[in-house]
DNA sequence: TGATATTTAAAAATTTTTTTACAAAACTTA
DNA sequence: TAAGTTTTGTAAAAAAATTTTTAAATATCA
């Protein structure tokens, strides 16, 4: 996950203290001190989230969100305000102003992160990228797309399946018994001999054209992805 | 464009005309009848355009936009000034408080609604743009109009809102839960064989004569905005 | 070579989606 | 407010896609 985040602190010491835990995290930082440097910096960057203090000198934290609200550029990135107290009334304004999450100080570290993630799952979905890849074989499963060197391939719901159970972990063997257990799901009463059609199927799709087989038959024990 | 205006102007008839001929663009309005009640509810409401008279009863028009112009908070709002005489050095003094246009009474509907069109074009871009496009399908948030190759496409509130929402992850596959839950809302209980038909109508009307499907079905998943 | 295991192909069964039609609900407008 | 229109949700048949089973052919290995 490599976001854009904009800081906007006038607090060095804990400015500083989140750009290092966030850019640990992968995410690329860049901050502000006053709320007019913040917005003019969020308009020319557009980020993926933006932290706020709700004390900044120039004008609160809170004018600067009323504002990214209100700009239909601006209004889908999400905003974490930083509040030193926790009252109800500040929740409820900050609510009303568009404020997606707040971080009460002092805070931890691990909830800050948790936070920041939380809200860009649901704003920036894509950002969380979420593909296997093993050689050049990927699998995209927001898009549920899959691809062999780059080449869209169409895979049925169970080729689909079993493709993403066995890229988690190439070279290792699974047996019929336990495809069938992750893949189909313990409930359901299958013939071992189908896992090897759909094994079949899958290879023909993968495989297309010349392509090397990326997938090993261990005699008597199973498959895996491998090459 | 949902802009939000208020008007300072102590002559009654003219202040409802000018509501009315606003409201009718879609504006939305908020009234002052003196400097100090306008200068108030300006700082409360942040509103996307000023119009101002010039003569006020308690202190003139031209001392309100100076109040205006020099409030950081304030001094992005345009600020147009109706004037009764078109003297050179009223304009001058004018521009030198920082008014942004004016309009000199009497003065005619298409002209005034034109003005502000322009300044607001000119201060708040995004006001006038609130839209996303995919390959040649565009939706517009702000006339609520979906257009296909250029040409617009009448939807249903329910189509309308399953587009708006699929296009602002296109490629992202979508369960039909999720559907329900983000286009109906998590309350609304229907059942999930309804996307299935949505889905139909809204392909039906942007897949119009000949036009590739831009609907994708994953079978067993769900759907996305693709091609 | 013979026993065992896997691959392949094709038919049958099943699941899922599309399409159509209809009635209920919500909304317009005269 | 009543009549007309649009929109919505459901059901059910038709179509399409996928899965499972079966069985014969092929491969592997001791």
């Amino acid at each position: 996950m490599s976001a854009n985040i904009i800081i906007v602190e006038d607090e060095k010491d804990l400015a500083t203290l989140l750009k290092y835990n966030l850019s640990k995290e992968g995410f690329k930082i860049k901050e502000a001190e006053t709320g007019q440097e913040g917005l003019q910096l969020i308009k020319r960057e557009l980020p993926d989230l933006v932290i706020l203090d709700w004390m900044l000198p120039d004008f609160s934290g809170i004018e600067v969100c009323r504002q990214i609200k209100r700009d239909n550029k601006l209004k889908s990135i999400p905003v974490i305000m930083l509040t030193a107290k926790s009252e109800i009334e500040d929740k409820v304004r900050g609510l009303e102003m568009g404020v997606d999450d707040y971080i009460t100080k002092p805070f931890n570290n691990k909830e800050l992160i948790l936070r920041v993630k939380s809200l860009l799952k649901r704003f920036k979905p894509s950002l969380l990228d979420d593909s296997s890849v093993f050689k050049d074989l990927k699998i995209d499963r927001i898009t549920r797309k899959v691809f062999r060197d780059n080449h869209e391939i169409k895979l049925g719901p169970t080729e689909y399946k079993l493709l993403d159970f066995l890229i988690k972990s190439p070279q290792r063997v699974y047996s019929r018994e336990q495809l069938l257990n992750n893949v189909w799901g313990e409930t359901i009463n299958v013939e071992s001999r189908t896992v090897d059609v759909h094994i079949r199927r899958l290879r023909k799709a993968i495989n297309l054209n010349k392509k090397a087989d990326l997938i090993r038959t261990v005699r008597s024990s199973g498959y895996s992805l491998d090459s």
